[in-house]
DNA sequence: ACTTGAAGTTCCTTAAAGGAACTCCAATGG
DNA sequence: CCATTGGAGTTCCTTTAAGGAACTTCAAGT
């Protein structure tokens, strides 16, 4: 297939997927998260291509979301999450919640989050940067911002 | 090509990727999100193929993500969120907030977001659902859930 | 010198995205 | 009443990305 890129588009979620909207790429950092750091226990872990892996490595790699950080004298390295990555990760964490809440079933979410806080099995909620009060889909208006296309 | 499906993996993260992960999902929600209902609007908007567009949105159909609302004696549709969509739309806020404070340079946000319980223009933040603190990449613990993979 | 192991490359097959043209069908309108 | 319009898809062909298995490279170890 041919891909439409939306890295140029004035919309933020639009160059947020151009990130890490391509097919994997979220689950290689949630591995990379959860402490997979070698190519090949991430390419054993989710099953994938070790061509597409490559792929989606260095484009990670250049976009500043994972950093190659030698291990050995030889020329090995580990993928670890750099600052971007990190707070990258916010996304997956309230993908696992949405998924927790509408896809698990039966049998319960896969995995329980405990929060060092407070120390209990919880989930993400969202809230306002501003005044802490929940900020959901209906809580907003959408203005036109400083980047907006002319 | 030929696609790996992530539903069936014991992960919350996998399956909601199975849900909206394919390309141009996000950006069909955000629109819908935004208040463009119609076929036409949306193909028009995205510069999406119409295939592609006919199939993303019988896949969010399908999924409960979206729902078909006549509105003329004519077979005519629009396509509304329901509130499992809806709650899908804190997963485009998060985008959004990362995309304008990692991917907006100089510009500046495309779009603000105007908060309706303070009035501010302000972004979202991850909180713990059940203290209220922060709940970020690593503030938590992971550990298998009830339904986890045997 | 031979093997091992990590980290990719190569190459071929299959399927999905792009894109333009075409269909269908109910209303409108001259 | 026959032709046109407009919304909502379908069809069909081309291009490119994903799957998958085999192959390469290079530095240590034995």
């Amino acid at each position: 297939m041919q891909r439409t890129h939306f890295g140029d588009m004035a919309c933020s979620i639009a160059r947020t997927l151009d990130v890490i909207g391509e097919p994997w790429s979220p689950l290689i950092l949630r591995d990379i998260w959860a402490g997979l750091n070698r190519f090949d226990h991430l390419q054993a872990d989710l099953g994938i291509s070790r061509k597409v892996l490559t792929e989606r490595l260095n484009h990670l790699v250049d976009q500043g979301i994972l950093e190659r950080r030698p291990y050995d004298n030889r020329p090995r390295h580990e993928y670890h999450l750099t600052l971007k990555g990190t707070e990258l990760v916010d996304l997956l964490m309230v993908m696992a919640s949405w998924g927790d809440k509408w896809l698990a079933g039966q049998a319960g979410p896969p995995v329980l989050y405990r929060h060092h806080a407070c120390g209990e099995i919880s989930r993400t909620d969202l809230r306002c940067a501003h005044c802490g009060q929940p900020m959901h889909a209906g809580d907003v208006d959408l203005l036109p911002g400083p980047g907006a296309a002319t």
